[in-house]
DNA sequence: CAAATTGGTATCGACTCGATACTAATTTTA
DNA sequence: TAAAATTAGTATCGAGTCGATACCAATTTG
């Protein structure tokens, strides 16, 4: 009954269909698809608990086969890297090679949208991303997803002193830089 | 600078990802891919000026060789209905059959979202739905694509009488219900 | 220590997608 | 008005996604 809901849901849908188009456009040039972009700017985002085939399909909301199948190409063209864990030898860690971490500096991929909400007043995109915000999450928890937060909003994140933090989930030690990363195992805050 | 409008991308795109996700799920029952579940929206919603494989290869953002191919596959399952155009036989138009109206509705796409956003205040919604529409907008605006807007929000529209409207791009008479479908030439009032 | 689970890879088939080449109908132009 | 250019659409090719299935090796469970 109620249409605001429905007319954010057509506008997220197509502004996400635009900025697949967008992204494939641009990362097309260099012989790559959207999903291969994604899979990078999730691999310069994740934390040390997160850069898994696992974790990046679950993230990307496909299979480990299929994900396994980007991960080669990647891997193939040098935008990545993949070595093994010491202390859990199935599991492969991933992260940016140099020349991945140079390819997606160059793209700037948020500039075009930076320009397209340069007049909107800051108190409306304030209202828009917590509208946002609340819908991710609640959907999110619906089908059992996760979330993939950063750690300084997940409730296991504690604050020891002014720059350590701690991870009462894995029990280790978190930098201040990478309480900023995302994460597999985030809960939310606001959903403890 | 700014980190909202970044953060309002992320959710979008976040978002974007999980919406195709979850239509991969349903309709991958039905042996279908989600671009054909987006082909299928949009036919049930463009007008008799943009029911045509053209039109909807810009609303995909594909080229008009990729849509052939998703259309051959819809028609082959008898979603879908080709015909002539009677004046430029060049043209071919295209509707949803019975079938494919029948699947639409069984589908209900946008039941998740809207339990998602029940508990957001409609005024942080009209304000999210508010920047969506207006950063949209600009997005379009900058590639040259087409806004596929409904008729009653074109600069073309005007309203004749209580009953009938009238496009002043084609010259045509429009009805009520004709003026809530999506038009490929549709120029925002706004951006008058 | 054997069985079950977990993380990852390999292969197959259907499909997307851009590029290219093509046909037919319409419009432009010389 | 006839030839050239444009427009709408289709066909084909190759690289890649994607799920399904099958498989292997390392770890955890019983």
């Amino acid at each position: 009954m109620l249409k605001n809901p429905v007319a954010m849901l057509q506008l997220v849908e197509r502004l996400g269909n635009l900025i697949r188009a967008e992204m494939r456009r641009v990362i097309g040039q260099e012989g790559l698809q959207p999903v291969h972009l994604e899979a990078m700017l999730f691999l310069n985002q994740a934390n040390r608990f997160s850069n898994t085939p696992q974790s990046l399909a679950e993230f990307l909301g496909v299979t480990k086969g299929t994900v396994s199948q980007s991960l080669l190409l990647l891997d193939r063209r040098g935008l990545i890297e993949r070595y093994q864990d010491e202390v859990d030898r199935r599991v492969v860690r991933l992260r940016l090679s140099q020349q991945g971490e140079e390819m997606l500096e160059a793209m700037q991929p948020a500039s075009l949208w930076q320009s397209a909400t340069r007049n909107i007043s800051a108190n409306r995109i304030r209202n828009g991303v917590s509208a946002l915000r609340e819908t991710l999450y609640m959907l999110q928890s619906y089908n059992g997803a996760r979330t993939f937060g950063v750690c300084n909003t997940c409730i296991y994140c504690q604050r020891k002193s002014q720059r350590t933090h701690h991870c009462a989930l894995f029990a280790e030690r978190l930098s201040g830089p990478e309480t900023r990363l995302v994460c597999r195992e985030h809960v939310p805050k606001s959903a403890a």
